[in-house]
DNA sequence: GGCCCGGCATGACATCCGTCATGGGCCCGT
DNA sequence: ACGGGCCCATGACGGATGTCATGCCGGGCC
């Protein structure tokens, strides 16, 4: 018997999956949480053997709580169920030590076989995604140009930026730029939407 | 039995909530669809009762898909299903003619009962989110000002927003600054934010 | 020790953007 | 018929933005 953690910040889609799984003989859910920052705890106290972790979560998201798990509690693997499958996303699952990546446009039937998969010991990955990864790469933003892009995603002005950033304007839009010439856009919004779907913020 | 049809555009969430809704023993899932404009097709091919219609769907969004069943098979009544609770988004499915609003954040359980309520006739609404729509109120957005704002949200430039619309540069801006005025916010892209937000694309 | 890269800053410049005034055409309600 | 709202446009102005050159500091790496 596979015991089961669902993380996920929409209680419809983790009480349906919760459902989905239970179907499946050798599958067990023991526990759900709707935010990231409980999936410790909760692993600890149902003795879970596969966590399912969204990626978009309040308090932590899925892919730091992924590390997390790797950290403190190794017995536990993480396989990173998610909306979006951008590319960046992948690579830092990875990096966190997730055994698997599947988007939610995957059938359900798959699902419990990536759930028997990864408890076995294997990888799994959407293969597509993979691809991609590869193929779009790493993200080429350094360190702070990813953080002014994030500031700058809600449409602030530079002023304000710099405010939240204690920096120069003129640093600011130095970064700007430099974020806006890797990205190859021609408009700090469409960097920031570029940075987006690559999964780089 | 009530007779179901499933519409979202990710299989996995369009197979675990069936799973979940045919654990209910009056409860029959006969349809499942991924996109908007294969409602109408499956909805009269398998005699629903009731569709579950996501908004974020390729082809036709589910508040056209809850008006193009109104208008071609008034017995089958709506239910739209949505990850974001935007006030614009119920109040265009309840001109769109659609019986039910319920956001993916509600509780599993409370989603069988919404459907049988729908089936009766009666209306389900989220009551925050009534409560967000009337104070929000309807989008100040003329028709153009949407358009142009949407043809900005992906950090295009005027020149090339005025050639995607056919108009003048300086009309462009003139509907961008309208917008900006009217949504209160100080940068183009933040009008884009709080429109989206709003429901109001 | 030299070199490169990243973080931080200043200054200057051309361009773009947001705002305002103004005008014309259209349709709708009264 | 008149007013008012929306659609489309032009022109001008100030400020914001994107780009570039330049500089200083600190930490790896050969």
């Amino acid at each position: 018997m596979i015991r089961l953690l669902l993380a996920d910040d929409q209680a419809l889609v983790r009480g349906a999956v919760a459902a989905l799984l239970d179907l499946e003989p050798d599958l067990e859910v023991v526990a759900q949480v709707g935010r990231g920052d409980e999936v410790v705890d909760a692993v600890r106290e149902h003795a879970v053997d596969v966590a399912l972790l969204d990626v978009e979560m309040p308090g932590l998201d899925g892919v730091a709580a992924a590390a997390a798990l790797r950290d403190r509690v190794p017995s536990c693997r993480s396989l990173i169920v998610t909306t979006f499958g951008r590319p960046g996303y992948l690579r830092r699952a990875l990096d966190a030590g997730a055994s698997g990546f599947v988007v939610k446009d995957t059938p359900a039937e798959l699902l419990a076989d990536a759930v028997r998969r990864v408890h076995s010991g294997l990888r799994v990955v959407d293969p597509d995604l993979a691809v991609a990864s590869l193929t779009v790469g790493a993200s080429p933003l350094t360190d702070r140009e990813a953080h002014v892009l994030a500031l700058a995603a809600d449409g602030g002005t530079v002023a304000g930026i710099a405010g939240e950033a204690y920096l120069s304007e003129g640093t600011v839009r130095n970064y700007l730029s430099s974020a806006i010439g890797k990205t190859g856009a021609r408009t700090r919004a469409e960097a920031v939407r570029i940075a987006r779907d690559n999964g780089w913020l």
